[in-house]
DNA sequence: GACAAAAATGATTGCGCTATCATTTTGGCA
DNA sequence: TGCCAAAATGATAGCGCAATCATTTTTGTC
């Protein structure tokens, strides 16, 4: 039951009650506010006993500390931001959840954009996010704007570009590398003997490098490039059987399916089990990603893993590490992938 | 190839130039800082051609504002938080794209948070959340631990719950009745004819109000509970295949297996065709969610269509209206569900 | 117990911006 | 043209905190 409408009108100023400052609570206390901040931020330096009272005031006054100010006054914000194409991509919600827990786990917040896959709108996100002084930024993929890269670099922020691989990163870069994926695959399903190959295709800017990788190892072979059903993003099983249906549909004949996605993958499977066809007998099914569901459908999708909580949690160390001045190994972490042989390819 | 370890120590402090200001613009541009400030902020209260000089002056100096230091002193820091328990789970990954997408669309950022259901850390969550100081805030579900609660209403800052249903939210609240669906979903299996259920189950606290919901319907009908199998979280094909296997492997005889999600659903119709089980005729199977995948399995999973996105959307909308300080029609929105019938149950 | 060194605490200042109030400029109308 | 109201711009102050430097207190040593 709803309630009367006076009860959602937003609250007077008038009695919203000044918040408890540090200055509060140093009165509390009987210290100084500075003697508070410090017990509070470094109660290593200041005399147990000191730290104590200051607890007890804290808690007294129910004191939550304003990080704005915090923030202004010492350029330290405590603040991560990440930009990730979409979250109803299951790829970067697992990076993106990596990333949070390993922020979390060392005092830091997450702010999160979502670029839709826009170099444009990352642009505008970079600016908008650049106007909260965070300490570190996290980007996927390695293509941006020449503007985002210029208020990237004037800005001297750590940062860190990942799911993809290059020798010249804006700064650090946490990835792996999509053209050897593509190859990777290709020998394997070389390997196997299959030789007529259909692909269902993302429409997405890594997945064509895959999809380079992948043909140029086909035109080692003398081999042409595949038919490819083009889909578009976030890939979905719906989208998978559309796929296989619209290449099989056009008359010629496969051996081999290799997907961009485990979705996709999914949905071919699913397609080809409606049609008759038997995975791997009739048809290879080859996927990508190597989702939780991969290894349990059936037949189960070969595919490519890659460690995608990792690849957030990697981003989180690098920029902690460099926040905290200590130096890096390497900037750029190659956190490979590895080619997962089951029933379906 | 990675660069020599000389290349990623961090920049020295002496070598950041420090950032353009207002005062910066104001000086380039011949105008006091607070003329600049409102130019930015309040364009239509300033004079066209002041504005373009502004503009020209920003364009010039690569202007970036500092929101720490507007949020501090405007109080309005255009950020609005978010705690959802984990991003693996694709439903609440779709609830923060919907208020990602909203919000973004309306000039706010957002703060994420993952509590991992656990009541505790949401607690600790929101103190961290409240010293940004944010605008609004997201919260899921309805059990909070107390000093949550408390936190947030000394604050003083606008609340939405989500993703549950209750007369009494903090503040405001988007979501639907779990109870009702469990309920639903239970008339719905005895109006088609089936008796004997089992559950294969997530442990999670909404979870266990549908399955009330779903039991208090059976006892209505005289039926006991049935017999169940609860699997973590979050919940997955695998987790669903074992779930079904655990049931039959009891001795138990099943006309309908219930599950509290869509990917659980998935795992029980790919253990029912191992099995050598049709669905529905040996077997039907009801999921929950109506993920993407739901409507295109062989058979299609029969589900509970919620708008995930929805919930996200207009949780966002209810904190816009309330900081803008327009007038709600009701603090609760009820976004409702759908059963969603299809083949397999 | 006296002294220096170290540890602990405090006073002042400024981070970059906007709210508030004060002042100047502009434009409309007689 | 002169006057007044309205529009535009400016000066001042303060948001809440931490960096910096100054002062006081404690500790250890002979």
């Amino acid at each position: 039951m709803p309630s009367s409408a006076a009860d959602v009108f937003p609250p007077s100023s008038s009695d919203a009650p000044r918040s408890v400052t540090l200055k509060d609570v140093a009165r509390v206390a009987g210290l100084s506010p500075i003697t508070v901040s410090r017990a509070l931020s470094t109660p290593d330096i200041v005399r147990p006993q000191t730290v104590a009272r200051v607890r007890a005031a804290v808690e007294l006054t129910g004191y939550i500390p304003n990080l704005l100010a915090g923030g202004l006054a010492s350029k330290r914000s405590r603040l991560v931001a990440a930009i990730v194409p979409q979250l109803s991509n299951a790829m970067f919600a697992e990076t993106v959840q990596g990333l949070g827990d390993q922020l979390a786990a060392h005092g830091y917040q997450l702010l999160l954009s979502l670029s839709e896959y826009s170099p444009q709108r990352e642009s505008e996100l970079v600016a908008a996010i650049l106007s909260r002084k965070p300490d570190g930024i996290v980007l996927t993929g390695i293509n941006h704007a020449p503007e985002t890269r210029k208020r990237l670099l004037s800005a001297s922020v750590p940062v860190v570009e990942t799911w993809d691989l290059t020798p010249t990163p804006v700064d650090m870069l946490v990835g792996f590398s999509h053209f050897r994926i593509g190859e990777t695959i290709a020998r394997y399903l070389l390997g196997k003997g299959y030789r007529r190959f259909g692909l269902v295709w993302a429409d997405d800017e890594r997945a064509a490098v895959r999809r380079q990788g992948f043909e140029s190892v086909l035109a080692e072979q003398g081999l042409a490039s595949p038919p490819a059903c083009e889909e578009p993003l976030p890939t979905t099983l719906e989208l998978g059987r559309r796929g296989l249906a619209t290449l099989l549909d056009s008359g010629q004949a496969f051996d081999a399916i290799v997907c961009s996605s485990d979705a996709l993958a999914q949905g071919v499977l699913t397609e080809a089990r409606v049609r008759g066809l038997s995975v791997p007998g009739d048809l290879a099914v080859m996927g990508f990603g190597d989702l939780d569901f991969a290894a349990h459908t059936v037949p189960s999708i070969s595919s490519v893993h890659i460690d995608k909580r990792a690849i957030g949690r990697q981003a989180a160390d690098a920029l902690l590490a460099r926040i905290a001045g200590r130096p890096l190994a390497t900037p750029i972490i190659d956190v490979g992938f590895t080619l997962v042989a089951r029933e379906s390819a």
